[in-house]
DNA sequence: ACAGTAACCTGTTTGC
DNA sequence: TGCAAACAGGTTACTG
């Protein structure tokens, strides 16, 4: 997916069009992504008012008065504003009509999910065990450090575990990790303070100046009006193996970490 | 509690 | 050019 500056992206993006604005009906050409959607869907929601667009790592809440959508875009998901009747393009799974406008969900390979709740979201179990908000104070170098100590899994793992910190993938933990200069396979309880404190600065810098860009189109990824987003040509290591690092000139590595790919320069990164 | 692996599904890229 | 294999931004759920 979408990681957290894509979802936060398409938050920003979609917002304008439809907070406050109320529901006329629901179109789902699918009973399931990632898992069934209610088939009740289109009824619970069937005249209800956005009161708030929200986010929750890589989760989209859509609160209504009695109670709130939750949003995954998976690995290929994305929402975009379309004009009230424009037909349903490929793999556009669910249309909510506004109005002056509809929210399309367009998710190839139906890795996202659609889910409702009439209690708090974050009290779901999808979203209770989540890890910080990385753009917070919560996410510190003293936080990681703590919570690695006695850990042997690979670094890049250990962060991109959403337990850890919510909202980093595999794009933001490759370049979070070269920025900080840390090699992506040392064992996550073997890091120093310092170097979580560096490694923290360098998550923060990264996602924010990802959103700034509009995030990263790779293949899938487009924002709301259908525009790409921007990050991809700042990215360092990132589907880069091979091409020369732009640091020191040496080929980057290509390695396999819990069979995720993992892109990091043998010379800047110990 | 932790580590490792398979699973969900489809489109695009790669390699023969 | 054609076809099959490999690979892809995420996360849960199962095993040991």
């Amino acid at each position: 997916m979408p990681e957290l500056p894509e979802v936060e992206t398409t938050r920003r993006g979609i917002a304008p069009y439809i907070l406050g604005k109320e529901i006329s009906g629901v179109t789902l050409k699918i009973k399931k992504l990632r898992w069934p959607i209610p088939s009740t869907l289109s009824r619970t929601l069937k005249q209800a008012r956005v009161e708030s667009v929200g986010r929750r790592a890589k989760y989209l809440l859509l609160e209504f008065a009695h109670g709130t959508l939750i949003i995954h875009l998976g690995m290929s998901g994305s929402l975009r504003i379309a004009r009230p009747n424009q037909p349903l393009q490929a793999h556009e799974h669910v249309s909510f009509q506004f109005s002056d406008c509809s929210l399309r969900l367009r998710d190839p390979r139906k890795f996202g999910a659609l889910i409702w709740t009439a209690a708090d979201p974050q009290s779901h179990p999808l979203l209770k065990d989540l890890g910080p908000e990385p753009l917070t104070r919560q996410l510190s170098g003293q936080y990681l450090y703590q919570r690695s100590r006695g850990r042997k899994i690979a670094v890049k793992e250990f962060i991109m575990n959403s337990k850890t910190v919510s909202g980093v993938g595999n794009i933001y933990a490759s370049e979070a990790l070269f920025d900080a200069g840390i090699d992506p396979r040392r064992a996550a309880g073997r890091i120093s303070l310092a170097r979580y404190d560096r490694l923290t600065e360098s998550i923060k810098t990264i996602l924010r100046r990802a959103i700034k860009k509009g995030g990263t189109s790779l293949r899938d990824f487009i924002r709301e009006s259908g525009q790409p987003g921007y990050f991809k040509q700042e990215l360092k290591v990132y589907g880069r193996a091979g091409l020369p690092c732009r640091i020191c000139k040496k080929p980057l590595q290509s390695v396999c970490i819990s069979q995720r790919s993992s892109v990091y320069c043998s010379h800047c990164q110990t």
